[in-house]
DNA sequence: AAATGACATGACACCGGTGTCAGAATGGGG
DNA sequence: CCCCATTCTGACACCGGTGTCATGTCATTT
């Protein structure tokens, strides 16, 4: 059983395999009886067209690579989750590959994962979609590759993205609507663009607002759990300790939340925390944390999708496809008045 | 470049392809001065052989699948982090495939994508290692599998578990050294083999060390962070409320940590609660809890490297493999003497 | 020196599809 | 009724490897 093959069903149907071939991809030019027969030999047989073979024939794999490198889990399960169902709906396998976007060795190992299994197309998802060397490695390989939340647009590539600097603004600015003025902010990783927008979009919001900046309210953290931890011991040790932090992502903002419990501060009585990202932990710690939510999922699915559109249309001069979603403000228990 | 076939290889080598492709797969009866050209032209060319032609003719298509439909997105990863491990070593590419336990659908859902992908193999994790009607689907449809820490060890298939069991007994004998009696227990989701293994645990640490069982003082959960929610609302509002809580997952300790916070108990001084897995949210929330940590990723990646050594391997009859690896108890903040 | 066997090599078909092209069937116009 | 254009169909080579088997080469045995 299982066993239809493209030459069974043309002997059961009475005819050649390049016809039964032609019923399979819909090709024009087959009469609607032959179409018939071969159809109910499909049903019949239970037949299902082999991938390898058709893909040994068209020198393609039907498989979309997907690169992260990212401390989230649930960042990376929700890009999975959207890249499998655009897979799924073109008929391509999702082949998924953790890699470390530090040191020389990166090129050689894409280089050698491109040989290895044949992919037929790259979706790259932070770090790896503002990765200069990546992108001209990729483009000099012919490799087709759409990116997932770069920080630049220029690139003549596929790009989807939400707009952090605008939600990083937002929710700055629900701070200060709360009557925060000293806010301080903890910096995600260095080699993350969002990174550099979130930054932006809080100096922004300062600006318009005409609230004063000040430096040394200013943490670096590179988005894990364990730098937000060490961020938040020195800012809520500074002589003047700020009202507020808004954290570049939720792991760094439940430390702060951490370390405001073994100071025995009140959330958000004595402080409000922001974070970003909406992370299964903004709702699995108590108080809960006001963040943003991004649409990670959606994201990466139209990616994959514009990108196996763009390789496979015949029309050579396919528009690229950029887009730029919404993102949303989550309002939960952390952020409130300062009520001392 | 990187057009180097089999053929182009021979010429340059100036051998039959056949040879090369002895060389390639290393088989015997090739001199040693043949061997060499051979190799050279490898190098010379940066010749890769194509799996996707060697997967047809083999009839095979170097694909592993891995089932799973788990909540825990770290779970979920840490699966995935091994099985990559183990394909990748043994040159296999591995494809996730997340999917709902429940609904007649699933063997619908399983044999498209067996009859789409072609894999050769196929990982079971929770709760799927435990489906009795897919054991026998997949055995019906001769394809290999291997079972990651399933509750029986019967079936004649590859498995690799921890002991769930002792585990449990361990951190409940560890509550008991600390002076509890009245310890609560919420279990996980029914489906789950592991929900079973921890409650009997539980259990006989109680009846080891004499401590009356209670039935009220046991709720059942999911393994989600909300149905601990629940089962914490009724545990810790009993009339007679227990001095320590033992969660079938971290997941649900974190939200007994909540509620507890919200009646404004102080946990360990109030309350000890343990939990299980060890997932990142255990060291993510204030206090750290006491939790079991498992070997999933080499559980996972014994369970892939002896699945394919076994359909790869010659000899028909190689025994079945099964392991069970030690669990290891993690000692946090949450657990402590009653001291009021 | 001839017979024997172990080792080395290549010709060829095959895996299951697809592209090319030539030839057969069909249909409409003169 | 014939001719030609259009539509339909199949023979065949090909994608890039692997399996089978026949043949060639050499050293060893008698």
């Amino acid at each position: 059983m299982s066993k239809a093959t493209i030459n069974s069903v043309a002997k059961y149907a009475g005819v050649s395999k390049k016809t039964v071939s032609r019923v399979l991809n819909e090709e024009p030019n087959v009469s609607s009886a032959t179409r018939e027969k071969v159809q109910q030999a499909f049903k019949d047989l239970d037949y299902r067209p082999n991938p390898i073979a058709r893909g040994l024939a068209h020198n393609r794999s039907f498989i979309i690579g997907c690169l992260y490198d990212n401390p989230s889990k649930s960042y990376i399960t929700r890009v999975q989750t959207g890249a499998l169902s655009a897979c799924h709906d073109k008929s391509y396998n999702l082949l998924i590959h953790p890699c470390e976007l530090r040191g020389q060795a990166l090129l050689d190992n894409i280089d050698a994962l491109i040989r290895r299994t044949r992919l037929d197309g790259l979706v790259l998802t932070p770090p790896f979609s503002d990765q200069p060397d990546l992108l001209a490695f990729l483009k000099n390989k012919s490799i087709p590759y759409a990116r997932v939340a770069p920080g630049e647009l220029e690139d003549d590539s596929i790009s989807i993205r939400s707009n952090d600097e605008q939600a990083a603004f937002e929710i700055t600015e629900l701070l200060i609507s709360l009557g925060h003025t000293d806010i301080a902010f903890i910096k995600g990783h260095p080699d993350h663009s969002s990174t550099t927008l979130r930054f932006s979009g809080y100096l922004k919001a300062l600006e318009k607002n005409n609230i004063e900046f000040k430096p040394e309210l200013v943490d670096e953290g590179n988005f894990s759990y364990h730098s937000g931890e060490d961020s938040a011991r020195k800012i809520l040790n500074l002589k003047v300790r700020p009202s507020a932090v808004f954290a570049s992502n939720d792991y760094m903002a439940a430390a702060v939340l951490k370390v405001a419990s073994q100071l025995t501060l009140k959330v958000p009585e004595q402080l409000s925390i922001a974070g970003f990202d909406n992370a299964p932990i903004a709702r699995h710690i108590w108080p809960g944390l006001t963040t943003i939510a991004q649409p990670v999922e959606k994201m990466t699915y139209i990616a994959i999708n514009k990108l196996i559109e763009q390789f496979t249309s015949q029309e050579e001069a396919l528009p690229i496809h950029k887009e730029t979603l919404e993102a949303q403000l989550i309002n939960r228990e952390s952020t409130g008045r300062f009520s001392e």
